[in-house]
DNA sequence: ACTTCACATTGACGTTCATCGATATAAAGG
DNA sequence: CCTTTATATCGATGAACGTCAATGTGAAGT
């Protein structure tokens, strides 16, 4: 039994996918829909957080241990961010023995790009500046 | 002629799609472009930004006399927030009379989608909770 | 048990941000 | 011109954020 150990870092505060509302150019968003969304958003605000958020994704599963050098912060800066990734739902982590290992969670992302759906009008021509 | 008339707010700040980058699980962000990326996310990273996106991506046009009411926020607030969704290139407006038009931008936001993007990793059942 | 190592948490500091009242600008209508 | 209307800009204020040094925690190794 390799797992379900408890996530270093804190919880994900909600589960996105399983109520959030329609595409934004379907139905306009209700204000909490709009608050829980705008977290996640937040949560990729950031440089440093964007990094740690591709470099994760782009390998699939790396340790805390290996961001600090790429990203040139403190060990707490890279924990403070890894954190907030951690509660915006994006990331998950695995502690596996003294190292703590991050996965990407891709059922979150999805959920961005559904809901940031927006269809090109048909009069899109003449709008460049 | 219809238009061409400047935008109102500020000018965008970049092309993001002209020039950012591959997914984040094909290949790790640079600084820069994880910089020019976040500038994108912070703009939908307020719940009052991301209720005026929606609604001027769900009409397609919406005018700024009618963002007030909705979002219950000062008439200087709201042109603060058209202002930032104007410069990350997320809408343009159009001033016609004296009333200003704005608009989604579709490429910027599929820009964003298509970076966005995560492959699931094959083994994702188990990992809940 | 003691030490070491990886990471989380705390506390502090400077910066950015959301918000609004007051004011400026600019277009219409008389 | 003068007033009205829609929007932009300015200045101020309180809250949130990124950062790091210091410290806490808990798992290995000896």
């Amino acid at each position: 039994m390799n797992v379900n150990v408890k996530s270093p870092g804190s919880e994900p505060t909600a589960e996105l996918a399983t109520w959030c509302c329609a595409p934004v150019d379907t139905e306009a968003l209700r204000d909490d829909q709009a608050s829980a969304l705008a977290d996640v958003f937040a949560a990729l605000a950031d440089p440093v957080r964007l990094r740690i958020f591709s470099l994760i994704a782009s390998q699939g599963e790396v340790c805390s241990c290996n961001l600090e050098a790429p990203l040139q912060r403190s060990q707490p800066t890279i924990s403070h961010h890894t954190s907030r990734l951690a509660v915006a739902g994006l990331i998950v982590g695995e502690k596996r023995g003294r190292w703590t290992w991050w996965r990407p969670v891709a059922g979150q992302v999805d959920e961005l790009t559904r809901v940031l759906r927006v269809t090109p009008s048909t009069d899109d021509v003449d709008t460049l500046a």
